[in-house]
DNA sequence: CGCAACCTTCCTACTAGTAGGTAGACAAAA
DNA sequence: TTTTGTCTACCTACTAGTAGGAAGGTTGCG
């Protein structure tokens, strides 16, 4: 059996889930506390005040995100498959409903008014996506499988806009499908012009 | 002198603005009341609920836009222009700072916790502005001005996505010229393909 | 005209409930 | 014994929303 996961573990796990579906100012402490079964001030124990709880949150993200994606160039030979993948994951998040928006994507559309500490991870976190995009067309061009009509930077923030901007598709239209239906073209229009 | 905006619609404005910068939960009428130097009580007179407020908020942001929309394509011979102008019209709000983000796409982020009357506006506010690209786009080809890899409405969908998630990766980078450098090339490689 | 009834807008003063956060007691583990 | 995690009980500030009334304009009517 598994499920041992500890108590500051749950609570960022439930406070994820809460962030994705109302952002920053959509949970409280008490939220967190109804859901795990737990008396708001232990979770003040834990996490004193709630930018740091969010701060650490973040920072937890981007690090399974980056370790994910790390390991995904790792073991996945063509760069094509990669950003397959790496679509695929996120189809199947919002499909199943698991995970249907980005934390990131969601802190940054509040950007304006968040703790400073969180910006800056948040920030950190879309620099990173997009070098991950970035290393990976690059690959592609080298690897003679994508040819792409601008820089490799300039496409993977393309990209990432896409990708972002279909959940937020997705969810504003009620629609999960929206999500493949937007980006599986972008992504195959990469593939298709190998000529 | 102009600037005789009744209090209604004073109040709509500082909502808008508060709600662009953090969203549904991210105001309160404590906010809009000192913001325009009225007491809570009297908001509470004009919207008696936070949620009728943004229900109203937002049908007025949704035909505003919808009356924008359909003067630019009235007035606008090309579709490509049309589509250009619609692009700048963000790209100087963004930059400028004016309105760097749209009401509906921030208020899109947080359907699922939305009031049913403001989530059903929202809702509606993206399939009308999905549905004029579209439009832009069928005209465009059929005057032979774009030549479509996909459907007007699939096309349509990826143009829409394009420019949301341009505008939340100018919010989380930081970095306002992103938004163009995204949506630029999407739109001009509509107009390049014109064999 | 004079005057009352009404309506709109705003006010002060309040409610019940929730926000994030704190202090200190207690039990179990290291 | 000290540390860790949880608890009860509490605090202050703020939330949306209500009650009741004052000021001023508009309408209808004798």
């Amino acid at each position: 059996m598994k499920s041992m996961a500890s108590t500051s573990d749950k609570i960022l796990d439930v406070a994820e889930s809460l962030i994705v579906a109302g952002g920053y100012n959509g949970f409280s402490y008490a939220d967190i506390s109804a859901a795990i079964g737990i008396r708001k001030a232990s979770i003040h124990h834990h996490f004193p005040a709630k930018a740091e709880l969010v701060a650490v949150l973040v920072n937890r993200y981007a690090k399974q995100a980056e370790a994910g994606l790390q390991s995904l160039r790792e073991r996945t030979a063509s760069p094509a498959d990669q950003l397959q993948f790496y679509v695929d994951y996120w189809r199947s998040c919002i499909e199943n409903a698991s995970q249907p928006f980005c934390v990131c994507a969601m802190l940054a559309s509040e950007m304006q008014m968040l703790p400073d500490e969180v910006a800056s991870r948040v920030r950190a976190h879309f620099r990173n996506l997009a070098a991950w995009l970035t290393s990976v067309l690059k690959a592609g061009v080298e690897q003679g499988l994508f040819r792409l009509d601008r820089r490799p930077e300039e496409q993977a923030q393309m990209l990432m806009a896409s990708v972002h901007g279909a959940m937020l598709s997705a969810r504003g239209l009620g629609d999960p499908g929206l999500f493949i239906a937007v980006v599986g073209p972008e992504v195959a229009e990469l593939r298709a012009i190998t000529p």
